[in-house]
DNA sequence: CGGCCGTTTGAGTCACCTCAACCACGGTGG
DNA sequence: CCACCGTGGTTGAGGTGACTCAAACGGCCG
């Protein structure tokens, strides 16, 4: 049984980039006591995990995290990919709804147990921190984008970061070739969502972007970048402030 | 010496809400070994704090998160209120310009020893891993707004969320009186970056709220909120998953 | 009194939304 | 095999909310 966890997280797919490469042999073990892993379809709410029964990892495709409108409207909040963390610690309810983008499969385990071993490892307890840090500049990056920047600019910065990875990890191609292919994990619909439009103007936004020649569609879903810079130039990346400068 | 740190801290304003009130007496003397106090008036940088040098609980006033596009669009991404710690760990330059917004006490502390003190209290560790969390929570809560909502709902969400003292630390009128007194601690030029809008368009949409008896301009800073009810009705809140349904 | 700053008010414009038609693709079934 | 339909995406025409530019206001301070 221990064998069988311990190869079953050997062969993770996330393994050296999610929250569980700091446990020990034993912690995980004891983690994967009550865990399993879970497949959706795309476009299928998560409920359950995230709740306080189940936390998962991702382990692969794109989950959104989106919070609604009694009227209807919908704004994702957060796209979540493999080797993130879903669940809400200390905390009754997840404020948000759960959505799978494309098909999906969650290493879920035990929350009771994930929150034991927050209290006693140290060090998970750490990269847990340092990481929801992480998710607070990126939602107040996207912030910046959602009440400043223009409908040409978000589509094009959204392009920009599917085609990183979001960061680096969990991204081998980062180093950014003249044409990077890129493969969209968002319909048009969901696009508008996250970039705070509706669906025809990030359409028309993609048509002139390929008009220009900056991006090529060769599908609904895949497109190459054929000019990195100008798209850059175009998205309005935000200055950084050189902090450390001045008492 | 100690005597003198341990009053000083019994006597502070924030020694409830802030994060040091889970320090035993000696961390806190030990905090307060290269800690001061700092004044700023409204509208100044702080520089420093936030860096790598020095971390800070504002005592009173308010501070203003902003990120900035090159062309000079900016973005209020928070607003830090009395008990919010300022900084950044774990990363060698913090990701926003901190500015006054009024006039603000800081009590500073050496980011050294604040480190050292959450690798070695875990409550501390603990509580300020919380804060990050609600952080991500108030920020998306954020994107929502600036994502999807009008001029008007933006307007009345965040004299809702002023008048509410966000959330309910460090704010004690949150009974919501039918008539709430409000001082807004921002100009209309920051209230239009904090909400994604055009001064001129917010001072609009206050002239509109006035004109239809939802609020009073008793100053420029100073409003009471004759209808909280509709001004919340307008606000249109956000819709809370019930996530415990179902699987 | 005169100048400055933050704010209000007005008139005109434009980016994005709305509504609606159309298209391309894939699956289904006769 | 092809007619049918459903889904997701594109395209077009027109409307409008928020922006832009500009002027006027009112308090504050010298």
């Amino acid at each position: 049984m221990a064998n069988y966890v311990r190869t079953s997280c050997l062969a993770c797919a996330v393994r050296e980039s999610a929250l569980c490469h700091v446990l020990n042999p034993q912690q995980l073990a004891s983690l994967n006591r009550r865990s399993f892993r879970k497949r959706y379809a795309a476009g299928q709410l998560i409920s359950g995990v995230s709740a306080t029964e189940w936390y998962a990892t991702i382990v692969s495709g794109v989950i959104k995290l989106i919070k609604a409108l009694p009227d209807g409207r919908q704004q994702i909040v957060a796209l979540l990919l493999p080797s993130d963390f879903l669940g809400r610690p200390f905390k009754a309810t997840s404020p948000y709804v759960a959505e799978t983008a494309t098909t999906v499969e969650l290493c879920c385990y035990s929350a009771r147990d994930f929150d034991r071993l927050l209290a006693e490892q140290a060090d998970l307890k750490q990269l847990f921190l340092e990481r929801a840090l992480d998710a607070v500049d990126a939602a107040r990056d996207w912030m910046l984008l959602l009440g400043r920047k223009s409908a040409r600019e978000k589509v094009a910065a959204f392009l920009l970061m599917i085609a990183r990875g979001r960061g680096s990890r969990a991204c081998a191609t980062c180093v950014a070739d003249q044409f990077e292919r890129v493969e969209l994990p968002l319909s048009r619909t969901e696009m508008a969502d996250y970039l705070g439009l509706r669906l025809e103007t990030v359409s028309r936004q993609l048509n002139w972007l390929e008009a220009v020649g900056i991006v090529k569609r060769l599908d609904r879903r895949d497109i190459t970048i054929c000019n990195v810079g100008e798209l850059e130039r175009i998205s309005g990346s935000e200055t950084t402030p050189m902090n450390s400068a001045g008492v």
